[in-house]
DNA sequence: CACGTTTAGACAAACGTTTACAGAAACCCA
DNA sequence: TGGGTTTCTGTAAACGTTTGTCTAAACGTG
C-alpha cells in the first residue's frame, strides 16, 4: 500500500496500530515502549518508507540542526577540500549544511535567520566582513581551528639546514596574515637572519618579489604558498637559473598541482580537510554547549620532491 | 522593546494592531490588504526585525524552496567556480542550498528526504552512481546545460589551420565521454584525419600518451583538458622538445592556473560559473512547472596565450 | 488482598505559518 | 433606499512533529 502522499507518522501510527506520540518515541529512542510495539513500530516505518519531517520537527524543538556554510564568492582550489572536510564532519554529526555566500550573509543575515540555523561556519574568514549582521549565531571561522603554521616552517627550515643550505629567503604573504607569518617564525628559528619579502598569496606575487629576494644570494627560497613558488619558480626559468641545481625551492600547501610543476615543488601539506572537519566539529560543540575539547595543533607534513637539493655551492 | 525570543508573526500582529493573517498577508504581497494597514505592518516588522521561518512556511505549503547540490567527495578546483555559479543563482531565484555528498545522498535519500528539498543538482554527473534512491525527485544534472563541446573544438582547430598547422593529434579524455567527444569532433571539422589517443582526464594520462601521439609527428598537440595538457608539457620537455617553437600545444578549461604554465597556455574558456548558473535556474524553472526556456548553447572562448605559435616547419 | 510502583500508551497542546471561509464595512448603481 | 459588489479583516483549520500530563494495566510488596 503506497500513499499518493509522503508517509507522515500517523500513517505509520495506524499502520501499526498504535498512536502516532508512541511512533515518535520510538523514532526517537524514549523509554518505556514495549519491545513488541516498537517492533511494529519499525517494521511500518520500513514498509512505509517513512521519513520524518525535519520542518516540522524543528517547529516544536526549536533546533534546525541546521549550520550554514559560508563561502567565498571566488573560490581556490584549496577551498573544496576544505569544504568537503567540514561537510562530511557535519553530516557525520548529524547537521545538514546550508551555502551561502557572503553577499547573501550580509542580507541582514536574512538566508541564515529564516531557515533558523543553528549555527555559523565561515570558511575563508580573511575576506569575511559581514560579521556584525551575525552577532545572534553561534559562529566558529576557520582561524579557531589552530594551525601549526610555526612547524611547518620549522620542517622546511630543518630540511634545507641538512641539505647545507645558508641563506634562505622567505618570499611573499602579507605580513599581517598569521598564515605567513606563522610559516616564517618557524624558519627563523633555524636561520635567524632569513630575510621576508612580503606580499600577497598569488603567482604574480611570487614573480615580482623574485629579484629582490634573489639580492640576498640565496641558496634557496621559501615561498609563503605554492602559487608564490610557482611564480618564482617562472622568473627563475626566464633568467636562466636551474631548479634544484642552482637554487632550490619550497612552497607550502600542498597544491594538487605541486607535484604536476616542473620539477615537482617540495613544499609542505596542510590536512586542510581535517582542518574543515575540525571547524565543523569545533562549531557543533559549541552548539551542543559541551565544554571545548582540548586544543590540539594540526601538523603539517613536509612533502620531498623535486625542487630542492643539496647545496653544492658552498655558500 | 526587545524579546527573548525570536518575534513571531503574532508579535508583530500584535505590534501593528491587527490579527496575524494579516502580517501573513502582507508577507506574501496578497492583494485586499488596506495601504494604511501594510504600512504599519512593515513598519512592526522592520521594528521588531521579525523574519517569517521557512519551517513553519514550509508546513503548510508543502514547497521548502530548499534545493540539494550533489557534490564528489574529491573536489577539483573547476569544481568550486561551477558550485558557486549555481549557488548564486538559486540564491537568485529564492531558493536556499544544501549540500551533500554523494555518500549521504545514497543514505537512502535520507538528508534529501528528511529535509524535504523540492529538488536535487547533480554537479558532477560522469561519478554519479545514486540515481536509483533519488527517482522521486526532480533532478538536473549538469550535462543537461548543453555546453557546446564541438564549437570549442572548432575553435581550436581554425586557429591551428591560421597558424598554419598540417597534422594535430587529440589527447586524453575517455572516449566515452560526451565532452571529448564533443571537442575530438570540432577537431575533425578541419583536420579530419586528426588521431585521438583516449585515456582519462589526469595529468598522468597526458604524460603516458605522450608518446604515442609524437609517433604520428604533429606539429601541434590538442589536450581534452588543461591538466592533460600540463602532463604533455611536462613530457616534452623531458624529451627537450620546446612548446610552441617545435610544436604547439593547446589545453581546454582554462583552468586559474593554466595561465602560469611555462609556457602560458593556449586554451579554451568554458563559461563554467554561467554552466552552473544555468542548470540551477533550468532545475528551478522546472520545479515552478514552467515550460522549459528554449535551450541555448553555451559557447566557449579561445584563449591565446604562448602555448601555440606558426608552425615554420612547412609540415 | 489492598496498595503503591513501575511500565505502557493515549490524549492534547504547542511550535509558526498559510489559506479557505465568513463577516463587515464601504461603495456603486438603479 | 435597498441590493449587490467590492474591499478589507477576522476566525479557524491545517501542516507533521515533540512532549507533558493523565490513565490503565501489570507488577511486586506487606
Amino acid at each position: 500500500m503506497t500513499l499518493a502522499r509522503r508517509p507522515t507518522i500517523k500513517d505509520v501510527a495506524k499502520a501499526a496500530g498504535v498512536t502516532y506520540p508512541t511512533v515518535s518515541r520510538v523514532l526517537s529512542g524514549k523509554p518505556y515502549v514495549a519491545l513488541e510495539t516498537k517492533e511494529r513500530v519499525l517494521q511500518a516505518i520500513s514498509e512505509l518508507g517513512y521519513r520524518p519531517s525535519a520542518a516540522a520537527r524543528s517547529m516544536v524543538t526549536q533546533r534546525t540542526h541546521l549550520i550554514a556554510m559560508l563561502v567565498p564568492h571566488l573560490t581556490d582550489p584549496n577551498f573544496g577540500t576544505l569544504f568537503s572536510g567540514a561537510e562530511r564532519e557535519a553530516r557525520a554529526l548529524g547537521y545538514s549544511v546550508l551555502v551561502a555566500d557572503f553577499e547573501s550573509a550580509s542580507d541582514k543575515g536574512g538566508i541564515l535567520a529564516e531557515h533558523r540555523v543553528d549555527g555559523v561556519l565561515v570558511l575563508e574568514p580573511q575576506n569575511f566582513r559581514a560579521r556584525e549582521y551575525l552577532t545572534q549565531l553561534p559562529l566558529v571561522e576557520l582561524d579557531d581551528v589552530p594551525m601549526d603554521h610555526r612547524t611547518g616552517g620549522c620542517l622546511v627550515a630543518r630540511h634545507l639546514l641538512e641539505f647545507g643550505h645558508t641563506k634562505v629567503v622567505f618570499v611573499g604573504g602579507p605580513s599581517a596574515a598569521p598564515h605567513a607569518t606563522g610559516r616564517y617564525t618557524g624558519l627563523l628559528e633555524h636561520f635567524p637572519d632569513a630575510p621576508w619579502y612580503a606580499g600577497d598569496w598569488t603567482v604574480e606575487s611570487g614573480f615580482a618579489l623574485l629579484e629582490s629576494a634573489l639580492a640576498h644570494r640565496p641558496t634557496a627560497l621559501f615561498a609563503a604558498n605554492d602559487y608564490i613558488a610557482l611564480g618564482l619558480l617562472h622568473g627563475l626559468r626566464n633568467k636562466g637559473l636551474r631548479v634544484p641545481e642552482d637554487i632550490s625551492l619550497v612552497g607550502f600547501d600542498d597544491i594538487p598541482l605541486a607535484k604536476h610543476f616542473t620539477p615537482a615543488l617540495t613544499t609542505v601539506q596542510q590536512p586542510l580537510e581535517q582542518q574543515g572537519a575540525r571547524a565543523a566539529s569545533l562549531l557543533i560543540t559549541k552548539l551542543r554547549g559541551f565544554p571545548m575539547p582540548p586544543i590540539e595543533m594540526i601538523s603539517p607534513r613536509l612533502i620531498l620532491r623535486e625542487s630542492t637539493a643539496p647545496n653544492l655551492k658552498g655558500g
